[in-house]
DNA sequence: TATTAGCACTCTCAAGAGATGAGTGCTAAC
DNA sequence: GTTAGCACTCATCTCTTGAGAGTGCTAATA
């Protein structure tokens, strides 16, 4: 267990490192007014925090250092709650007053209004499109032999494929097979899709249809092909702007881990409500090793729908990025809300 | 007018220049067999070639570099042009082989093998949907107050928007309104949509269906927010990996540009067939000082559609990348061709 | 007359040598 | 328990030095 004068020296450590990016020296921290000992005394406890393993030195006679474990414990249990600043509120509100229509736009714009305050980058997932409900169906043929299946859904997203048509099917035949989907399927969450349509229209497709093997295999498989959650990012250049990316190596492993999507989607925690911290090697990913992320996610309704992060230097100012993703990820659920659900 | 000898030891100095992005000396060069000539005469020719512009000292003693002139001069008149090789052509044809569906699919896997294939960055600008022509209108209510309106191409593109409803609007009057919209403008380019609904249909529209100005004004606005051209990028990062981006400034303009998307759209030239080389300052853009751009341009059936680029280092090697240029447009033209006009 | 050899000169780059300064650990005094 | 003092450690900056690559010019050569 920690005293109360390490708990203090270990704080101000933290803050002053996240501030500076400078290692920290006893002298320094002795000139602060919070900090009331001498250098040489704070020297003693920092050897102890050393011992502990919060601190570390980058070389033998350098100040100090958060370790990772430092830092766990900093966002553990040194981080007061803060508000936002007047200044931020007004920048927040100020995307939210113009009254957009599109969700996506909500969304790009939130994410780079995130990374403009937070001076990091910021990713949004976007709504997880599989927990959308069917609306209605629609199936336009281009060519002889091509056709756009369209799926609306309850949310007013619109999911599109391309799919080959068999030889031979007559107009009447889509139209049927249309009707029959709207009839069965309307409601259906998109990931239950396949099943229902194995389940519960299969039969009466085939009793209506010409050619139905060839025609559900091609459907089938336009319909099914993975609905990706859609990445939008904010200020994916903001990263390079702090010291420790002034490595190019490591700038270099940041830019390509981001233009991966799939390594993005390990970052995000599996959606659950509230604000999660991952810092350096917690992340599990190589090029992650000196980058926190935090993560919250926002809610449509009552529904769990997409999530929102900041990338940032383990040393980044977690007090700071905590209440601006809270406030954020609330207006944000509130914004999709009143935009679907259609209170405004 | 250039001698022939001199035209020998510009290509010769470019061609070297490009490989190991070192000053070239004139040792160095007459050591080469193609220059049967002595380090002496090799540095009177590369002094006259700095005179004339085409040549550049990095400092007094050094090696020469081509200048922005130099390499304009070598792009228009020593790029003997090449044949790819079979190793590119394998791998191009690999892409293809597996036969896809979404055009999307094919254009962002054609801008992944270019920038393999070149170690380069690829943009690819998707297909200009103002060119698209309305196949099929669609609108699905999805509250009382809001609804999707949906506009299938004749290529299976769709576009659809989110915009309110008037209040009191039946549903029989949006069948109608539907049913106007899709007898009156099939056929029509998406580029002339605003046009045509003013002229053709808002007679008939205003006729049969009651609030017609709070409809149109919501609808159309909907219709015509804008309609961007979808931006492809392949190996973001592999830019970073040339030497002259080893300044953490100049990478830093990189990426912030390439996050930029109507910052980019000036790096094509305005959508004419063939190939196009832009050099260092051509680009008119500060951060890419020290980039060149290589673009040509895809086509569906016969109409121009979208554009390629390569980004690189003005230091690029010029005739490797038009010769995949050249081979991929035409590649992915047929390839874009075949799913949209469906002959396969 | 065109080409080449030779040589002095210039400039970059890498390595090494102090000098400086921030910071530590330890001991002894308060 | 806290602090002052002192010797010691490292990183960093600057200065110097030497090696190496390349040039420009002049004089010799074919």
């Amino acid at each position: 267990m920690l005293t109360n004068r390490q708990l203090l020296i270990l704080q101000v450590t933290v803050d002053d490192f996240i501030h500076t990016a400078q290692p920290v020296g006893s002298r320094q921290l002795s000139k602060k007014e919070e900090v009331p000992y001498s250098p040489a005394t704070i020297r003693n406890e920092m050897a102890d925090l050393e011992e502990l393993g919060y601190l570390e030195k980058t070389h033998t006679s350098s100040g100090r250092i958060p370790s990772e474990k430092g830092y766990r414990f900093y966002v553990d249990h040194l981080l007061t709650p803060q508000l936002a600043s007047s200044d931020d509120m007004l920048q927040i509100q100020s995307v939210f007053k113009e009254r957009m229509v599109e969700t996506e736009q909500v969304i790009q714009k939130t994410a780079m209004i995130l990374s403009e305050l937070t001076s990091y980058t910021s990713i949004l997932l976007g709504p997880d499109v599989r927990k959308h409900r069917v609306k209605r169906f629609s199936i336009v043929p281009l060519t002889n032999d091509s056709a756009v299946a369209i799926i609306i859904t309850d949310s007013g997203h619109v999911e599109n494929r391309l799919f080959q048509l068999p030889k031979g099917l007559t107009a009447t035949d889509i139209e049927k097979m249309v009707n029959i989907l709207n009839e069965q399927l309307i409601g259906v969450h998109l990931h239950e899709l396949h099943h229902a349509l194995e389940k519960e229209t299969s039969a009466l497709l085939k009793q209506h249809i010409g050619r139905y093997g060839e025609l559900m295999s091609s459907f089938g498989a336009a319909i099914l092909s993975p609905q990706e959650e859609k990445v939008f990012y904010g200020g994916k250049s903001k990263l390079l702007h702090h010291p420790e990316f002034s490595d190019l190596q490591k700038a270099r492993g940041l830019i390509t881990m981001m233009d991966q999507s799939n390594q993005i989607s390990t970052l995000f925690s599996p959606n659950q409500a509230g604000i999660h911290i991952r810092i350096g090697s917690e992340n599990n990913l190589l090029e992650m090793e000196d980058c926190s992320v935090i993560t919250a996610s926002y809610t449509i309704g009552e529904e769990q729908m997409g999530s929102i992060a900041i990338i940032g230097p383990t040393r980044m100012d977690y007090r700071r990025v905590v209440t601006l993703l809270d406030v954020m990820s609330s207006d944000l659920s509130r914004e999709l809300t009143r935009i679907l659900r259609g209170s405004g």
